[in-house]
DNA sequence: CACGAGACCTGTTCGC
DNA sequence: TGCGAACAGGTCTCGT
């Protein structure tokens, strides 16, 4: 589940709280139990517990798909990759199969770290530069022009989809909201980046702004067993709608494997560019 | 430089 | 019905 979207609806709920649990900020943390060790990235699990207690959460925030928790003297960060979940819940609730890191903090709270595919990171740091430092920009900082986007398309000979993917290029971006964003920009996912025309660049920055947007506003997607509420998967147009008709032209949406990963694309919608990168 | 393959993991769905 | 294969929202490392 988690793309820019879902970790901006998780940020939000854990900043304002939600139907069923309170606000996280200003919460003291009084405990915590590591209970998958390579969930923590850094520092080790020792380490981690005794310098994350008695910590204060100060604020939430997201950069990328991270979570970031700034504490009293250090910052807490999470990477949910592929299933992890992040959420607040009575410390007397029985802990599921799925729990790696749980926080205890005042008031009968904890805060749960879920993950069954165990891919998921936890860092504890002075400085989140120490994680984030490679990311490249937010795709809906204002201060990023469709002429920037452009030109640092321009750079590269990529697949498109694979550039969007790159967190480097862009920081947030995943599998779902790739292949949604080029079919609301109409381009092909094997497109080279560096064979766009401005226009082209132009139509991909309105997209990306529209769909993140949107997605942001419906709470995310809930796919599969995971399910936080967020209703876009009912607004996908092309994403696991292999076969069925692109809701644009009528002609059956195509998956293919793009570095890796399944693609889906309108072949109307999105033609096949003159020289794609096969 | 850009790409493919494999690794890290578990759970669900698909196909025979 | 059962069972193995394929697939899943991500990223890293290695080899070409």
């Amino acid at each position: 589940m988690p793309e820019l979207p879902e970790v901006e609806t998780i940020a939000a709920i854990l900043r304002q709280g939600g139907p069923d649990s309170p606000a996280l900020i200003g919460k003291e943390i009084l405990g915590c139990a590591v209970l998958w060790e390579r969930t923590l990235a850094a520092p080790t699990p020792a380490e981690f517990t005794h310098r994350i207690i008695g910590q204060q959460i100060v604020a939430i925030g997201r950069r990328g798909k991270y979570l970031l928790a700034a504490l009293s003297r250090d910052h807490l960060i999470f990477h949910l990759r592929m299933s992890g979940d992040l959420a607040l819940e009575r410390d007397d609730a029985p802990l599921s199969p799925h729990h790696r890191l749980t926080l205890h903090l005042e008031g009968g709270w904890r805060l749960a770290f879920q993950d069954p595919r165990k891919f998921g990171r936890a860092w504890l740091v002075s400085d989140p530069q120490e994680v984030l430092a490679g990311l490249g920009p937010e795709p809906l900082d204002e201060q990023l022009t469709s002429q920037e986007l452009f030109e640092r398309l321009r750079r590269q000979s990529r697949r498109l989809k694979s550039l969007l993917l790159d967190q480097t290029f862009l920081a947030g971006i995943g599998n779902i909201y790739a292949d949604e964003i080029l079919h609301a920009a109409g381009l092909h996912p094997l497109t080279p980046s560096n064979r766009l025309t401005s226009l082209d660049a132009e139509r991909l920055w309105r997209s990306m702004r529209q769909v993140l947007n949107e997605a942001i506003v419906r709470n995310g997607s809930s796919i599969d067993w995971v399910y936080r509420g967020g209703d876009f998967q009912n607004y996908f147009r092309v994403y696991r709608r292999t076969g069925l008709p692109c809701f644009t032209c009528g002609a059956p949406v195509q998956r293919i494997l793009v570095g890796q990963r399944g693609t889906h694309f309108c072949p109307v919608c999105q033609p096949v560019p003159a020289s794609p990168m096969t």
